[in-house]
DNA sequence: CGTTGCCTTGAAATTTCTCAATGTGAGTGG
DNA sequence: CCACTCACATTGAGAAATTTCAAGGCAACG
C-alpha cells in the first residue's frame, strides 16, 4: 500500500488498539504499521489527506479516568553517580533488555512490575489522551532510573528514542530494599526531591515561556544531559559546543506543548539570530552560549544537585 | 496619588525590591503598596498606560539560574486524612499562624527553616521569573503540607489567597522524625509520587489542553478539593453543585498558563455553553456537569488516592 | 533511482494576548 | 443615605503567536 504523496509516514508498530488522529479527526481500528487499519481512501474522506501518525488509543485506567489522574512517577537522577544513590545496587546483577528504537518497555496501564535503570540510549515518557493528544513526560538518558509508581498500575508509558541498553529489575526487589535500609530510602527521597523540582521547572516553561525560550531551555537541557552522560567536568570544553538532537522534531513538539511545525520554525528563527547553527536536523552547533542562556532565561542546569545533608 | 483612568489597583504591600510589570516594560525600584517606586508619569511615559501589577523581583538564586532550575519541593496530600500519613504528629503542638489574604510565609531564596501544614484557607504557591512572569505551582488546601525542599533554600514563594490558618514547625524536626522512623520516612515517600502524579497531570494540561479545557479541569479539580475539605463524601450531592473560586482572575490564569482576560472569556464560553452559570465572580453553579467532565477529558480527581500497601 | 521517513517552509486559519474601556459590588467618607 | 473609590472582573477590537493544511526537500536504503 502505497503512502500518498502528503501522507506522513506512521510511526513503529504498537501492539493492539489504534486510534488514527488526523488532525482534530480520529478513527479506531486496530492494525500495525505496514497495514492501516482502515483503507487511505477512508482517511482521505474523513476530511484531510494529512494522515499524522498511529497512536495507540490512550488506555482509560480502571478506577480512575483517562489523562489527567495520577499519571506517573518517574524520575530523574541526578545524572553523575552521587554517593547517596545507594540503591542502585540493586541493578547490579539485573537482566539487560537492548531496545531498538520505537521499543516499548512500558505500557500505560500495565501492572507496574518492573523498574528500570538506563544504562545507555534515550527514551522518552509519554502520557496519551483518549483523543490522541500525547504529552512527552520527560526524556530519560544515561543512569536515569524509572518504573516505580504510588499505585500498582503504571500510568505512562516508556518507548525508546535511540537504541538502549535497559537494566530490569522486579519492583518487588526495590520496595525491600527500601524497606530494609533507611538510609537508602532517605537517598531515594532526596531524589524525588529533585525530580519534583525538575518538573516544576517543565510547568514554568510551559506555562509562561514562548515557543522560541522553550526550544532554548530544551538545548540548554539537552547539553546539560551531555555533559552529564559523557562525564565532561569543564562546561568550557569544545566538545559541547556540538548538541545533539537525538529525538525526533514531533518528540521535541510532544515535549514542548508545540507543534512539530511550530518547533522546526523556532530552529530556524534561533539560528537566523545567529545563536546556533544547525549542522544537520540532529546536530546543532552553538555559536553564541550566552545569548542562547538569555533567551532561555537559565544559565546552567549544573545547579544543586546535590542534597542537603542528612 | 489618584489612580489614573485604566489603571488597574496594585497588588497588596509586599517588603524589599520591586519590579514593576507593564506588559514588557519593566521598572525597577523600592516602595510599598500606596507610594510608588516611581512616579505615574514616569510608568506613563514607559510606554504604556496600563500598570499591571507590582511584583516581588525574581530572586536568582546563589549558585543557580533564576527560574528554570530547582524550583521547590511541595506536596498535597491526599487530603482526607490517610493512615500512611504518619508523620503528621510533628504538627500537634506546633505553633498556629493566622495568615491575611496576600501574607507571604514562604519567599522564594530564603532559607528553608519551616514546613507549614494548612488548617485552613487557601494559599498559593509560586514561582517568579526575573522578568516578572509568574507561574502559580499549586495551591494549597486544609491538610496540604509545604515547605520541603532538596537544598537549604526555599525556591519557591508561599502566599495566603484567602484568610488561612497555617501551623508551622521548623524542618529539622521533621527532618529527626524521619530519620528516626522508617514507617513514616516510606509514608512520606509514597505521598511524593503522588505529588508527582499530581505535578505530572498539570504538565499534559498546559502542553496539551487549550485554554477553556484548562478552566474546566480547573473547576473539576476545585470541586475535588471542595469535596475534601469539606468531607463530602457522596459525589452527587447537591451542595457540590456550586464551586466556590477563592482566587482571582489573575491567580486562575497563572496557574493555567493563560491571561486573566483569556480566563474571563473562558468562563464566558464555558457558560455559554451551559455547562454553568456565573453567580458571581467568585461562585460557579454546575449545570450539566457530564459535559464539563467530557470538555476537560476528566471524570473525577477522586481516583487511586490509596498508596498501594507496603 | 524510487521509496521511505523525517524535516522544512509557506500561506491561511485559529487561538491567545494586548491594549483600552467599562462594569460591579464592597467599603468609606460626607 | 449617597456619591466615590477601590479592587477586581468583563468585554471589544486589533495584534501577535501558534496551529493547520499543503507542498517540497533531503538523506538513507534497498
Amino acid at each position: 500500500m502505497a503512502r500518498p504523496r502528503g501522507f506522513e509516514p506512521l510511526t513503529p508498530a504498537f501492539g493492539g488498539q489504534y486510534s488514527i488522529q488526523l488532525s482534530y479527526g480520529r478513527v479506531e481500528g486496530r492494525g500495525s504499521y505496514r497495514r492501516l487499519p482502515c483503507s487511505v481512501n477512508q482517511l482521505i474522506h474523513l476530511g484531510r489527506r494529512h494522515a499524522c501518525r498511529v497512536l495507540p488509543a490512550g488506555n482509560p485506567l480502571p478506577g480512575s479516568l483517562p489523562v489527567c489522574l495520577p499519571a506517573a512517577m518517574l524520575f530523574h537522577m541526578a545524572g553523575l553517580a552521587l554517593p547517596q544513590d545507594l540503591f542502585l545496587d540493586i541493578f547490579k546483577d539485573a537482566p539487560v533488555r537492548e531496545l531498538e528504537p520505537g521499543e516499548v518497555i512500558v505500557s500505560a496501564g500495565e501492572p507496574a512490575t518492573q523498574v528500570f535503570n538506563i544504562l545507555s540510549g534515550v527514551l522518552r515518557v509519554t502520557r496519551t489522551g483518549t483523543d490522541g493528544r500525547r504529552q512527552v513526560l520527560a526524556f530519560l538518558f544515561r543512569d536515569n532510573f524509572v518504573g516505580l509508581t504510588a499505585t500498582d498500575r503504571y500510568y505512562f508509558s516508556v518507548e525508546a528514542v535511540t537504541a538502549a541498553r535497559v537494566a530490569c529489575c522486579p519492583r518487588r526487589q526495590l520496595d525491600e530494599r527500601l524497606a530494609g535500609d533507611p538510609v537508602a530510602q532517605r537517598a531515594f527521597l532526596n531524589m524525588m526531591f529533585r525530580v519534583v523540582e525538575d518538573i516544576l521547572d517543565v510547568v514554568y516553561s510551559l506555562g509562561q515561556r514562548t515557543a522560541i525560550e522553550r526550544l532554548a531551555v530544551f538545548l540548554l537541557y539537552l547539553r546539560h544531559w551531555r555533559r552529564l552522560t559523557d562525564n565532561v567536568a569543564d562546561d568550557s570544553l569544545p566538545i559541547l559546543q556540538e548538541i545533539h538532537v537525538p529525538m525526533s522534531r514531533e518528540d521535541i513538539a510532544d515535549f514542548l506543548g508545540l507543534k512539530k511545525e511550530t518547533v522546526s520554525r523556532s530552529f530556524r528563527e534561533i539560528e537566523e539570530r545567529a545563536l546556533i547553527r544547525r549542522l544537520d536536523s540532529h546536530r546543532i552547533s552553538v555559536t553564541n552560549l550566552t545569548a542562547l542562556r538569555e533567551l532561555a532565561g537559565v544559565w546552567d542546569f549544573a545547579s544543586p544537585r546535590r542534597v542537603a545533608p542528612l
